[in-house]
DNA sequence: CAATTACTTTAGAATTATTCTAATGTAACT
DNA sequence: AGTTACATTAGAATAATTCTAAAGTAATTG
């Protein structure tokens, strides 16, 4: 027999959400189990939504998108910038870069952590780099 | 005495459209004078239009637009991402990098060609690189 | 160089992604 | 258990961008 959702949910994004200072609520316990279950992983709201839908999870997309940037807020997600129609949250926060195959709109991590910046400049004055990122984009050949 | 807008306009910038394969439209005339006149500019449609409406040139946001995305195609523009909300256009196509100030959204090249991304992992199969985006983020502190 | 054709521009409607709002629900604290 | 502060929600609102179909203009043709 199936147990409860709330005892269903996976006690590790409970107590994640607790560390981030974020009260785990049933869809954020939820939205955290499916975000962080299986590795890195990159999604949109709209994905996010979806999936969580066909898993019969009752949330809304406004709350996937509070969810979303919430995590993002807190570091337990980082938002990547390739695409000017839509954002993507990326479940590694480690320092790592991107491939973005063009064609298809989908983003991948670049393996190995060999990708370096060479030369970044001073920051200007008054400012402090808060990140470096790097895009590779792909194109069908 | 002022000319008439059509001689006014920059041969250069008929030049330009032409070789580009560009029909040289009254409005494209204008905007690629705005738009290269004085060197490096990263700008929005919104922008862009609120410029030519202010210097009194009659054109439409949708035509800037569209005259945005057709200038990129040819290669006379660069589309930047760094912000979710908006599509930055650089004037400045050859290789360079950028600055983003994450509190005022504005963006600036990064001086100097030093900037260089090391060990750039082979293309996947299939693939090939077609550009390679660096945005450095700044913050104030 | 006037007529024809193909490409452009335009206003406004439509679309898409995202955010807001105000009512309702729920976790945490007393 | 009751109260309070924070969350969730549906749907409306907003913002950026694209679409559409009609009107305009550059280029080509005869």
């Amino acid at each position: 027999m199936r147990k409860k959702t709330r005892e269903n949910t996976n006690e590790s994004a409970v107590t994640r959400l607790r560390q981030a200072g974020l009260r785990p609520t049933r869809q954020r316990n939820e939205l955290a189990d499916l975000l962080f279950r299986d590795g890195n992983r990159h999604l949109t709201a709209e994905t996010l939504h979806a999936e969580a839908v066909n898993r019969g999870i009752r949330v809304s997309l406004a709350t996937v998108y509070n969810t979303l940037h919430q995590f993002t807020h807190v570091g337990l997600l980082r938002q990547v910038m390739v695409d000017a129609t839509r954002s993507y949250f990326d479940t590694n926060t480690v320092e790592h870069q991107h491939f973005y195959y063009e064609e298809d709109g989908t983003l991948a991590d670049i393996p190995g952590s060999d990708i370096g910046v060479a030369n970044v400049p001073d920051a200007p004055n008054g400012t402090k780099v808060s990140r470096v990122d790097v895009v590779v984009r792909l194109r069908r050949n």
